[in-house]
DNA sequence: TTTAAACATACCTTTTAAGTAAGTTATAGC
DNA sequence: GCTATAACTTACTTAAAAGGTATGTTTAAA
């Protein structure tokens, strides 16, 4: 699988707080609305939080909020916050190419289309997007 | 990662066997040629033959060979007779989906079309493309 | 009938994904 | 300043998948 439960989450908790914007919101009650554990939840917001994409407020009244408008969260950005790798194949992670076959692999160039491919999709798509499918 | 190394072994050794046409030749060379132990090899050739992608041969000057002419082999068809998931996350795997959220998942729309142009890229690709590459 | 090949079954090891537990630190409100 | 609350930290556990190995059995050409 392309993507784990960590990503597809932490997109699914920035839509959440999106939603709720403007008020500090608490991990709890994200995880409690998206039916992931508050344990499993605080390890994906923490992640977030590391990367700078959210702001954050400790205790009483405190929680998370978007730290920017939802139009520029690229979904690249917050799969690579994830530790998602995004390419399809594990020879295309190392740069430059660390498979001795690199340079006369036949199927090599199709990964790397491939690899284009998804990285465009992602590149293209931001919160915003998100929020106004049904 | 999306692919795993049975897909991407697999189609090597299609390549393989289509650069040598023909003749009939043995997974041994193959697996040899291609950097694989002949024992992880061996489990994709019985893969690909039992999804009749290829024309076998028992015994002495036996071995494996293309069963059609490589144009008529659909990238999308070789993986999945290696029972990869094509699809970028989990919860595209069954239809219909099973996912409670899928409903009113946020997120699901954008996943349905990253899979449908994951898999259009495999659908329109075969192993006479990939021979032409270099 | 021998030899070389595919085929079959069962196991092992490593890595990653997924999730849990127990505690520490920061801050708003009283 | 105390207290409640919520973020943060560290460490662990479990389950599944990826990747690979070992030991055989069956088939068929020469």
């Amino acid at each position: 699988m392309l993507i784990s439960t960590r990503g597809r989450y932490a997109l699914r908790f920035l839509v959440d707080l999106a939603e709720n914007a403007d008020n500090f919101i608490t991990m709890k009650e994200v995880a409690e609305r998206q039916g992931v554990s508050v344990k499993y939840a605080e390890r994906i917001f923490v992640a977030l939080s590391e990367n700078n994409l959210l702001e954050t407020r400790h205790g009483k009244n405190g929680g998370y909020k978007l730290n920017r408008p939802p139009q520029n969260y690229k979904i690249s950005e917050i799969l690579l916050a994830l530790n998602e790798k995004i390419s399809p194949v594990a020879c295309l992670n190392d740069t430059p190419n660390s498979c001795p076959r690199s340079g006369f692999c036949k199927t090599l160039p199709m990964w790397q289309k491939l690899g284009n491919l998804i990285y465009g999709f992602f590149e293209n798509i931001t919160l915003a997007d998100l929020l106004t499918q049904n």
